[in-house]
DNA sequence: TCCTATTGGTTGTAAATGTAACTAACAAGA
DNA sequence: TCTTGTTAGTTACATTTACAACCAATAGGA
């Protein structure tokens, strides 16, 4: 027979007392989680209508939104490395959802501009993530989503 | 000639008029950045310290904090992949941080216990994890930092 | 008992990411 | 001109992750 454990009944789960400090109030993993729930059901979106990662995703709503730019400027913005974002450009240029443009006073920069059919994506995709946004949104007050973001802003460093 | 606009239209640089709808304050993406941000300087201590990952430690903090469990049990209180945390828990046994056992009642299930070493680096890293959870909120109100976490865990689905 | 379904956990493979090395273009000074 | 250094972007390779197939143990009938 195997031996028998010190206690008959098998412990059940029971915090250890040497520290209050509980994982699911840990700032990090708090925000990771909630991130990772946020972001999934909108990632379907994109994924099964376009294919699309989130790099390329960001990618596009950058260009989108605040018109033609180069590689460089969008990692300003979303602080993507320089490698993630040559991707998603690549992909999104194979899809033909947006051309590349060799500026003439500096060739080694590229103005990057979305085609019509990057734009209609844009759009589409833009809508549903208003309507994401508000979904998520809509469970809180409107002081409690004033605090969230603007702190959310802070901890992201906008 | 282009229609005109309703008021003077200034020839900078402009978001496009179809949509006010800012990645700044899209809630998946402001949640995505400050998780990045928060998680990184906590992510050079466990990494350089304990040569761990992110899994690796989320393993380590559970069992730690709430004692021995099965992996399934991990998994059920941090929802990641079972194979991400089998792997993690093999990498963690290797290097003798975790013992495994087999339970009697049902031998598909292992329970999994922290060596001596497993508790010392828990017991360090949640040390280093507390303090930076509390420099992170440092710079918040109590007001926005219970707003903060109850917001978070909602939306982390806690 | 036998059959089938389910469950806990592992492994294989493809996709995605991070890091570093690289190319080409520019810049500034000797 | 010829360095030397910097910058925008790409490519190569190693690490990490996602997804599916898999194995062994259990459960529930017939």
């Amino acid at each position: 027979m195997p031996p028998r454990m010190s206690r008959a009944a098998p412990a059940e789960i029971e915090p250890q007392e040497e520290t209050d400090f509980d994982l699911q109030s840990f700032l990090p993993y708090l925000l990771n989680q909630a991130a990772e729930q946020a972001g999934t059901s909108f990632q379907r979106i994109y994924k099964a209508r376009y294919g699309m990662l989130r790099t390329e995703w960001r990618v596009l709503f950058h260009l989108g939104r605040y018109g033609p730019m180069t590689a460089k400027a969008i990692g300003l913005r979303t602080r993507m490395h320089k490698t993630k974002i040559s991707r998603a450009v690549s992909a999104l240029e194979a899809r033909r959802y947006l051309t590349r443009a060799e500026l003439e006073n500096d060739r080694r920069l590229e103005r990057l501009e979305l085609t019509a059919a990057g734009r209609k994506a844009y759009e589409d995709l833009s809508r549903h993530a208003r309507d994401h946004d508000a979904e998520l949104m809509a469970q809180f007050s409107a002081q409690e989503r004033d605090v969230l973001r603007r702190c959310l802003r802070q901890l992201a460093g906008f």
